[in-house]
DNA sequence: TTGAAAGCGCTAACAT
DNA sequence: ATGTTAGCGCTTTCAA
């Protein structure tokens, strides 16, 4: 900058309130400079300024992991969700800081805020941890949450309804003929635990008996999917439909049960949730719950905005959508 | 800071060099600090602390989105690049900026590290932009691009070796039988032109004559992809195998021909690339080519960071795997 | 071992 | 319409 106010003539206040589009300065110098800058190949160094305006327009979007399964960045759906939030961001101006943090200290997605690094936190997946994300929320942290939402909540949540997607595809599979339908999932996960709850609430308006073994706890590991899947059929456990807690399960699911010999939906219906893209192009193609991610990006990067703005956070739910396809025809 | 010194009753200098564990700082003093610093929840602000050091733990992301296909971040292969290029450099002590730029203004891509964002920039994908990216090297932008290695770069890449991967699949479906194999891809882009390179190499090992209506140009488009598989069913091309230029590709592809009643593997052995995630878990799993993830976000990394090192951009290529699953059995 | 002071690149009163 | 000056939070010479 002070280069171009040499140049051009002028001191850099002026460079900085020609920069700025700033009216009082005089169109010609106004022009010279801009000029200049672009012939020199000038840009504004962000981080004066933001130091400067005590401003900030990153957004550091924190993903949670967890060191015991070492289980990184690779659910397609929260990938996916990524690159929502990245466009959702880009639109409006801002630029997105990603990190990835211990589930167990998930008070240090906190720092890049406290830091002065970020003006919020997009927090990716919500897992066991409400009291701590309750205890950054009371401490002031601009905080959006990818989750549930929970009772006595201090932060803001973006999530779909859960309840309804479970209901969606249970009504769904029931009214396609299933009587004792299985659910997969970690129920212990606010999210899923709500659907579940959909799940039972539609067994329940259909007067059809819950058995609890139908019910599998199953986290999000191939593993552990291909044996819940394994334990079923050998348990001998009666069911005549199958309802993941994600696609990514379902489609692994799927896979087991076929090769167990299984024919998928011909014996056995499936339904899954999230509406992956390749849940449209798996064979056969999922059944599913759509969590609208376009709209999830959008939402989240809203409802922390306004946070920004003053505002108190303020949760949403997304509508689901029920996307009927072959996996349950 | 300056709260911290006034606690601790010292001058913020001394604070500084306490919290930067400088050796000129007395034991009891620098613990004292360490004390107050955490009680207070104080971290340092990198924003002003980058701007006096004139350095710099940040790395831009920038990913490519094609404006007219609105075409964003969705393929799972460079989603999860960037889910291990945020492994690898919260691994090493960077951040990671990330952010999506206009395919056609590629320049836009150096702007983080201009305006002192960014220490240097990782390119997920090379498109068709070869000569643009020469010249932000050229400007000595610190810069690495996943893709393909070119004559004439001045940039670094990292990427597979694409003429080895083609060649091992093509190999593969060869063994298997096949002897009309059909590829399909945008050989325009310079990854799949490399592919389809050591595709027609292992033909010719083979002593197979290269049938030019065997190659079809297909973009990384749903619909383009279900099209070309209709087209050649319906012309009534002879062909036994099928070869993607990647796993999303192939599962398409695989979906669109299973839909026209053609069974794979029976009929038709197909092979994708990149084994994403899904490519297991798929019916019928899929036989592929195994891009080592992992290794290519450390590898981009590893490469930056010489660079910001003082070392000439050196590019690297990494093993590809042949993955032997049932679409090829 | 510590403090005072200058300055990183920028913006915004305040003065002209 | 423009310039002067102070200061954002930090580090580091230089002096004590």
């Amino acid at each position: 900058m002070a280069d171009i106010a040499r140049l051009a003539g002028v001191s850099v206040s002026t460079v900085s309130r020609a920069l700025a589009g700033s009216s009082l300065v005089n169109e010609a110098t106004r022009l010279r400079v801009a000029e200049l800058a672009r012939s020199l190949n000038y840009t504004i160094n962000v981080g004066a300024q933001n130091l400067r305006l005590k401003q900030n327009r990153t957004i550091a979007v924190v993903v949670p992991y967890d060191p015991a399964t070492r289980q990184h960045l690779s659910d397609p759906f929260f990938l996916s969700l990524i690159g929502s939030l990245a466009d959702a961001l880009t639109d409006r101006g801002y630029e997105m800081l990603v990190s990835r943090v211990d589930v167990n200290r998930l008070d240090l997605a906190a720092q890049s805020y406290e830091a002065g690094r970020a003006a919020g936190i997009v927090l990716v997946g919500q897992w066991h941890h409400h009291e701590q994300l309750n205890e950054l929320a009371v401490r002031g942290v601009p905080l959006v949450v990818w989750g549930a939402q929970l009772p006595g909540q201090a932060y803001a949540t973006v999530g779909s309804d859960n309840v309804a997607g479970g209901q969606q595809m249970t009504r769904h599979l029931i009214e396609r003929g299933a009587r004792r339908i299985a659910f997969m999932g970690d129920t212990a996960l606010e999210e899923i635990g709500q659907r579940h709850r959909g799940y039972l609430q539609a067994l329940a308006e259909a007067r059809l008996q819950a058995d609890p073994a139908l019910t599998r706890q199953v986290p999000f590991e191939t593993a552990a999917i291909e044996h819940a899947v394994e334990t079923l059929l050998a348990d001998g456990t009666d069911f005549d439909a199958l309802f993941c807690a994600s696609d990514l399960m379902a489609m692994t699911a799927i896979g087991a049960l076929q090769r167990l010999g299984r024919r998928v939906p011909q014996q056995l219906r499936v339904g899954g949730y999230d509406d992956i893209a390749l849940a449209a192009h798996y064979h056969p193609s999922l059944t599913t719950v759509r969590q609208p991610i376009e709209a999830a990006g959008e939402q989240l990067v809203a409802a922390l905005l306004e946070q920004l703005d003053g505002a108190r956070p303020a949760s949403r739910q997304l509508l689901t959508e029920l996307v009927l396809r072959d996996s349950s025809r």
